[in-house]
Order: structure tokens, then C-alpha cells, then sequence
DNA sequence: TACCAGGAGAAAA
DNA sequence: TTTTCTCATGGT
């Protein structure tokens, strides 16, 4: 993917559903366990979850660590997988408190943050690194299941690239622009709920012929 | 009724 | 090392 191309898909996203103001959230801890809770999950749901912490007046790391497991995967409940996500937001806060919190955490470099969030228990690529762009502020690109279907299908990006690959191309070919990789990540997610979802309809989707969701491309290159 | 949604970890092959 | 299975609610 060159550079063109990248910022010609961005251009036409942009153009189509204007700045996007993400991450949905008041605080960088309210993005943190957002971005955990929506781990195959829709916004929708996790967001009925996180009006339930709000209501226990939990959203806070140590207010999380003194709640009963059971009560918090109670409050999860809406977002889908509610005992998982329990356990998995209970490590996060626990080594969130153990590291000093957020004003600790923002004095450390980018990689070394990166390495030790994909260290903790239910953190993979795709949470630390949303966690890294949207509450930290840091020019990571954030790779999910809509930017490898639309990407694919574009022709940009090969199939079976891992997510790694996929980063570093994104990150060579626009820079480290962290406003960019903000912006890109919620439009391609915007554009991936909406117009082209697997059974979707794109006669006026910005990105025309191109659409992954075009039936001519469906006619060759669906798997 | 069946499928899908802003994944990740554990188990099996 | 790679692939498959499991976790689960709510909307369409």
C-alpha cells in the first residue's frame, strides 16, 4: 500500500462521514475499559455496561479491585462475555493501579507502554493498542477485523497478513501522525458498521467500485 | 432462527 | 507453530 492509496481511502472515508470525535468516552480510564469491553462486542451493548459502572460509581481502578467478581461481571453483563471480561478488566486495573496510573504510565515511551499492556492478562494487539491511540494519545495504528475485510478487499492489503504487518504498513505509509490514526481507525469503523457489513448496500458508498461491499467485487474475490 | 459485532486466551492438532 | 474452540449479550 503506498502512501497515495492510503491517503486517497482516508480522503474518501473523510469526505463521506465527516471527523468522527473519538473515542466515546469522558476520561483516558473510561476509554481504557471501553476499549476492553468492546472486545467483539458492539458499542451499543458496552456502552449499557459502562452506564451500569457509572451507577455503582466504579469507574475507577481501585473502585473495581474492591468490587466482588461477581457483582462487577454483573454490571458487564450487557457487553457480552461478562465473566471473561471481568477477570480481564480486574487484571488490567490491578496492574494499572500497580504501575502507578495514568500519570506514571504517560511518562513512558511508546513501545515499552505497548510491550507491557500486551502483558497484561486480556490484552491483545488490538486493545493495547486502541488503549495506546485513544487514551494515551500515541501515534499507533489500531488494525480490527473491519480495516483487514475493507483493506483486502481493496486490493491494498494481501489476505493473511498478521497484525503486526498490517500496522507497520499503515504506519509507513502515512507517518507517525497520531491525530491521522485517530481519525482513520473510527472511520473505517464507522464505514465497516454501516455500509459494508458483510450483507450490506453500498449504492452510496464513498468508496464506489472499490466498496468491499460492491457486488462486482463479490462476484470474484468473496472466499 | 441465524448471523453478526470495534478479540483474546486456552486447548488441541 | 498454527488452528480451533470458548466465552455471551443484544440488534437485525
Amino acid at each position: 500500500m503506498t502512501p497515495q492509496q492510503a491517503r486517497a481511502v482516508y480522503r474518501a472515508l473523510y469526505d463521506c462521514w465527516g471527523p468522527q470525535h473519538w473515542w466515546p468516552g469522558d476520561t483516558p480510564f473510561e476509554i481504557m475499559v471501553g476499549a476492553i469491553l468492546t472486545q467483539n462486542t458492539n458499542w451499543s451493548n458496552v456502552e449499557r455496561a459502562i452506564a451500569n459502572m457509572k451507577a455503582l460509581d466504579a469507574l475507577d481502578a481501585e473502585r473495581i479491585l474492591a468490587l466482588p467478581e461477581d457483582r462487577l461481571a454483573e454490571a458487564l453483563r450487557p457487553s457480552g462475555y461478562f465473566n471473561v471480561k471481568a477477570r480481564r478488566l480486574r487484571a488490567f486495573c490491578a496492574w494499572y493501579v500497580q504501575e502507578g496510573g495514568f500519570e506514571h504510565l504517560s511518562g513512558l515511551d511508546t513501545e515499552t507502554l505497548r510491550k507491557a499492556l500486551l502483558a497484561v492478562h486480556g490484552i491483545g494487539p488490538e486493545t493495547a493498542d486502541d488503549i495506546l491511540l485513544y487514551a494515551f494519545e500515541r501515534p499507533v495504528f489500531v488494525v480490527d477485523a473491519y480495516t483487514r475485510r475493507i483493506f483486502n478487499r481493496l486490493g491494498l492489503l494481501e489476505e493473511g497478513l498478521g497484525y503486526e504487518e498490517i500496522r507497520q504498513r499503515f504506519e509507513q505509509a502515512l507517518g507517525p501522525d497520531m491525530a491521522c490514526f485517530n481519525e482513520y481507525h473510527a472511520l473505517i469503523v464507522q464505514h465497516g458498521k454501516t455500509t459494508c457489513r458483510p450483507r450490506p448496500l453500498c449504492e452510496t458508498c464513498c468508496l464506489g467500485a472499490d466498496c468491499p461491499s460492491n457486488p462486482l467485487q463479490d462476484s470474484g474475490s468473496e472466499s
